[in-house]
DNA sequence: GTCCTGATGTGCT
DNA sequence: GCACATCAGGACA
């Protein structure tokens, strides 16, 4: 008996499950466009959908972690997918990868800029700004507003994936209901090494894509 | 609106 | 010791 409705709904609410974050990053990285960030913080639901990323891959990748080799810090690239990779840069900073493909493969897809949904006022209080366009249009700010940071690095996204979701639940991804939009590519920004692949991926026109100047490709 | 600079902690080649 | 997947604020137009 097929009961459509209860279906989508269900897609809407559920984690994303393993199977996702283990293909190729670029495949995975395109796909999480329109997919919805879920976090619950202190008893409140935070949601923003993700409308720019960042693809990050394997040890030939010059503007990636892993370009060195296997180190304590980007360990948890070598994993399995569909873990989070947040690590802290310039002193001040957090930003938040998801880890792609198979364990052993050091990949993952840096989330760069959000759409925020849902949790907007205690966004506002942990950023400090009122602008909504300015909460999440960024991969520092948007981890300031999730309130994300190094001690949820390595966290599994997929732990509940095809439950209904609870407050127990820290972090995952799920399936949105987004609008159809057009399909955009760039250089990664911010890097000095690997500029000649267009691995920065958004949504064309979103407002809260980061960056004004980079909006186009 | 643009360009430029300082702040700041961690991991490593 | 230095590079770093950044951001906010100031000067200027």
């Amino acid at each position: 008996m097929k009961q459509i409705s209860m279906t989508s709904k269900k897609a809407e609410q559920t984690s994303l499950q393993r199977g996702f974050y283990e293909r190729p990053t670029l495949t995975v990285a395109k796909e999480l466009r329109g997919k919805n960030l879920v976090r619950y913080l202190d008893g409140t639901k935070l949601i923003g959908r993700i409308v720019e990323v960042e693809a990050y891959i394997g040890e030939d990748d010059p503007a990636c972690h892993a370009r060195f080799g296997l180190t304590q810090r980007n360990s948890v690239m070598y994993g399995a997918g569909g873990f989070s990779y947040i690590y802290f840069v310039y002193g001040m900073y957090d930003m938040f990868n998801i880890v792609t493909e198979r364990e052993g493969f050091p990949a993952a897809v840096l989330v760069r800029a959000l759409e925020p949904l849902e949790g907007i006022d205690t966004m506002q209080r942990l950023r400090g700004v009122n602008d909504v366009r300015n909460l999440t249009n960024g991969p520092g700010k948007l981890c300031r507003a999730f309130g994300l940071d190094t001690s949820l690095s390595g966290v599994d996204l997929t732990k509940h994936a095809g439950q209904a979701p609870t407050e127990l639940d820290l972090l995952y991804v799920s399936d949105g209901d987004c609008p159809k939009f057009e399909i955009e590519s760039s250089s990664r920004i911010g890097i000095k090494e690997g500029t000649g692949r267009k691995w920065r991926f958004f949504i064309a026109g979103n407002p809260y894509v980061s960056g004004i100047a980079y909006r186009r490709s």
